[in-house]
DNA sequence: ATTATTTATCGTAATATTGCAATATTATAT
DNA sequence: ATATAATATTGCAATATTACGATAAATAAT
């Protein structure tokens, strides 16, 4: 075993799961929040930022861009990524619903 | 090498990247919509709902609970499961601030 | 006291992730 | 054409995660 059941849950709770899963390794963290500073898009300084080799940092950004939270759009010969606001607006509305509807709930 | 390395971050990033890692999983977004569903909280009957062994369930609700996104209460032989607050509140508030950053910026 | 119920823990197999050196790829500059 | 720069890919070692059967622990019911 190893391998998670996706097939057993919803679009919505893959998709929601997925998203989450790429932004939960610190680094991850670090290059939205590096994206967000920068105000304009960003590609290889985000090396420079993090204390991580290339190809790690190259990885990292593969699997945000896999999930959806960047983008990446060529430019001469380097890539230029900034944020998918779409993705994070997903997740925003995600966590507004559940935090509206727990607030209502009386609890243990 | 496969270790996180943790020491590089802030305290931030890492809580963010925490809680996000938990709810990186599709079993464990179906059991916080569970909690949020049934009103009250629920114990056992979680592993009813999921198409999971019961100590898998134990499992994701352990790494739930060590992430801070459940609370756990002792009721007799059970134990009832719910939601904290504070901590969707948190990524809540974050990810509503990334929102906003990001639609003001104009990027590529 | 014994049995049933509920949840946690242990051990383990299968798989995934993290990180990096080496190398490949692609575009720019000379 | 060749060299330089920026990223991506490959291969691999170390570690983490996922899932579950077997078993333990703790309370409730008989």
């Amino acid at each position: 075993m190893g391998a998670t059941k996706t097939e057993h849950y919803t679009e919505q709770q893959n998709q929601i799961a997925k998203v989450a899963k790429a932004l939960g390794h610190p680094a991850r963290i670090a290059i939205i929040e590096h994206l967000m500073k920068v105000n304009e898009c960003i590609c290889g300084d985000i090396v420079n930022e993090l204390p991580l080799a290339q190809p790690t940092v190259s990885q990292h950004l593969k699997e945000l861009k896999n999930a959806g939270v960047i983008k990446g759009n060529i430019e001469g010969n380097s890539i230029c990524y900034c944020i998918d606001e779409r993705t994070i607006e997903i997740l925003n509305t995600y966590f507004s619903t559940l935090i509206n509807t727990v607030t209502k709930q009386k609890c243990c």
